[in-house]
DNA sequence: GCCAACGTTGGC
DNA sequence: GCCAACGTTGGC
């Protein structure tokens, strides 16, 4: 595995319906805009380029499908009309060989400190190393 | 389709 | 600065 050092860890989410991991790995990137919530945005302004970012889906699917790759870092929200907004550009990294469910996550002791299971609004989230570790290890992928 | 949780707005 | 009302998100 390359080195890691220095890098923080993201869970993104998003409804499959209107844009799902499958369409990032045909689009090869993609901005990720729109987010109106400070602490996402705050989240968003924090990644780096080269963080991994899990990718979630919501309201359908209802797991973690994938990995993404922050591609470059925040950059003012073209989507926004008014406000101080920030997105970023996320390219596919790898999909998930086994896509791990919020059940799971839910009923998994060492993952009930991320926001999935605790904020379950917050659209843009950190994730401890140990965090993305685990769920890797449920996905039945690596790096 | 319902509703709980959360964030934002606006009156006072 | 508080808090009620409202809108949105997202699981169920």
């Amino acid at each position: 595995m390359e080195n890691n050092a220095g890098k923080s860890y993201w869970l993104v989410k998003s409804e499959p319906d209107v844009f799902s991991y499958d369409q990032l790995v045909k689009d090869g990137k993609t901005r990720w805009d729109g987010v109106r919530n400070y602490q996402a945005r705050n989240n968003l302004r924090a990644m780096q380029v080269g963080d991994f970012c899990l990718f979630y889906h919501s309201n359908i699917g209802l797991e973690v499908v994938g990995i993404a790759r922050v591609q470059h870092a925040h950059y003012p929200d073209p989507t926004a009309e008014k406000g101080d907004w920030s997105c970023v550009d996320l390219e596919p990294y790898k999909a998930f060989k086994r896509p791990v469910p919020l059940t799971e996550i839910k009923s998994n002791p060492d993952l009930q400190n991320i926001a999935l299971v605790r904020n379950g609004r917050l659209s843009v989230m950190p994730l401890a190393f140990d965090e993305f570790s685990t769920l890797l290890q449920l996905g039945d992928t690596q790096l």
